[in-house]
DNA sequence: TAGTTGACTTAGACAATGTCTAATGTAGGA
DNA sequence: TCCTACATTAGACATTGTCTAAGTCAACTA
């Protein structure tokens, strides 16, 4: 995760311990953590760093375009740093666990002139839901 | 919205003011509503509505299917009544309206074997994202 | 029509998530 | 090393949603 850091630094950020904690944190494939859970593991590792830091730098994060929010269930968001590869999200119903998914086609190309109402589309975001391997196994 | 109401009579529903004004509230095309919104409008037809009360009613009418609740911003969950044809929605990421759209294609056939994780996927919704015609107009 | 009963409604406390502010601290340039 | 603008902190506050205990009433029965 040193190339977000990298990124960020070129981007003007001010390096601090906490920033780099919460880029730390967010490292890894499939990684779709709440902003508590971005709380507590950054907590492990500095102990005072506070929760509004961490909602600041996610949503700061965020508007750079370095982590993308996510929302799966209608909980908390969640933050996933895979921005750069575009992808969907697959989530089991049953326990949320949740993947990165690259489905064929374009979904853009399937929405018709006559159903944008005149809206400029410039984005679409797919969601599937099912249920995990593990979830069948134990039901 | 009669329909609704009779549905709901026809799966053991009792039939109370407060259920009445609930569904009413719902009735219409491309209706969006969050609880609170439902909340108020209900109010204005019948004062002493709680707010648990349609909160509960809300839920009742989404585990019968009769609604779908959608979550397009990260706010409040939103309320669809058009339970009945299944659809996707397109937002305006400037002033937050929606519409019912309907895509060609199907997403889920989309998604391939070697994406699915092992997952049993059984559903699939699509958030189209862009600005309306009046946020393009006033900007 | 009146009585009965269990489903329905209510107010308000509580919970979860997220935002804001004023005071304090500090990274990085001069 | 010093300075200053940017970053962090604790905790109050806001929004959305859930739960509970007590009271109310729709619909069935007679």
């Amino acid at each position: 995760m040193s190339d977000l850091l990298e990124r960020l630094r070129g981007r003007g950020w001010r390096m601090t311990a906490q920033r780099r904690v919460v880029a730390e944190v967010l490292d890894g494939d499939h990684v779709h953590l709440t902003a508590d859970e971005v709380h507590a593991r950054a907590v492990a590792r500095l102990p005072e760093i506070s929760r509004a830091t961490v909602y600041n730098t996610l949503g700061e994060m965020v508007s750079l375009g370095e982590v993308v929010e996510v929302s799966t269930d209608r909980r908390a968001k969640r933050y996933d740093p895979n921005a750069h590869r575009p992808h969907h999200h697959l989530v089991c119903g049953h326990c949320g666990a949740i993947r990165d998914v690259h489905p064929s086609g374009n979904p853009l190309a399937d929405l018709p002139d006559t159903e944008r109402f005149g809206f400029t589309v410039s984005d679409v975001e797919v969601t599937y839901r099912g249920v995990c391997p593990n979830c069948v196994a134990t039901a």
